[in-house]
DNA sequence: GCCATATGGAAAG
DNA sequence: TTTCCCTATGGCA
């Protein structure tokens, strides 16, 4: 259950591990039987990720497209186990094999499909891309910035976490419209995205909350909600601002939970 | 065992 | 805006 970063930090451990490797692909569960059967035997040359896509290149030009929704999960284990649950993909090495269940999306693309693809996703942080087009279109909307931050052909992998805790950083109001949003705060909230983000993928964690604002419950508060990583308004509805002290808010907004400070961010 | 929930997104209505 | 898909887990009986 990822956000960008987490699709990076797997993009590197995938060609890591399996680069220039020769694999054994297949499908316990079944349903990816017959596109494994197209890679299997081929070498893998690199993994990339494009907000929560990733993609895992042969050398037969042709691609494994992941995307993992809400519950897709990847686990890397040195020896290769007998399959437990529901996997639908294993990458098999002479030293490592790969499980991946419940993605969204698994499956094998030509080099014009990734690209096609590829052209759907809009500017990643991590990625180093512009964000150019996305603030013009941010700053000429109508809609909440606390929705357009969650279209991911404006902001490539950020998350309901992501969105959440970079609206709290910069004290917006996530129902403000984008165009009511001062151009100078796009600026700082793509560039703190990308600052946040990119130690998400060495890290492996979100961790956004600065040092001075740490209270001393915060590792227990971790801990009790182990999303892994410390936050300042994720999942603490209900709870005090480690700011001002009042109550975190929740509501749905898009079929997704959104949490926000009412005081900090009015 | 049953139910609710989850860092997502596409398709249907 | 709602429904549906994909899977595992934790809380509760």
């Amino acid at each position: 259950m990822p956000e960008g970063h987490v699709v990076h930090r797997q993009a590197k451990e995938i060609t890591k591990l399996f680069g220039q490797q020769v694999l054994h692909v297949d499908s316990p569960q079944g349903r990816f039987s017959e596109s494994a059967a197209l890679v299997t035997g081929a070498t893998l040359t690199k993994a990339t990720a494009q907000g929560k896509h990733l993609f895992i290149g042969f050398d037969n030009d042709l691609h494994i497209h992941v995307h993992l929704g809400l519950y897709g999960k990847w686990a890397f284990h040195s020896q290769t186990p007998d399959p437990v649950g529901l996997i639908r993909l294993r990458l098999i090495s002479d030293s490592m094999t790969a499980e991946l269940r419940g993605p969204n999306a698994c499956a094998i693309v030509t080099n014009s499909e990734k690209k096609t693809l590829m052209a759907k996703i809009g500017p990643d942080p991590i990625a180093g891309n512009s964000p150019k087009k996305s603030r013009e279109k941010v700053l000429g909307s109508s809609t909440a910035i606390g929705t357009l931050l969650m279209d991911q052909r404006l902001f490539a992998g950020v998350g309901n976490i992501y969105r959440a805790e970079v609206l709290f950083r910069h004290q917006v109001n996530p129902f403000l419209p984008g165009r009511e949003l001062d151009p100078s705060y796009f600026d700082a909230m793509w560039e703190d995205l990308r600052v946040l983000m990119k130690r998400g993928v060495r890290t492996g964690r979100i961790d956004t909350v600065r040092p001075e604002h740490e209270p001393r419950s915060m590792k227990r508060a971790a801990r009790e909600d182990p999303h892994g990583g410390e936050v300042y308004v994720y999942r603490r509805d209900g709870r005090e601002c480690y700011v001002c002290g009042s109550e975190i808010q929740i509501a749905q907004l898009q079929g997704r939970n959104l949490f926000w400070c009412p005081k900090c961010q009015r």
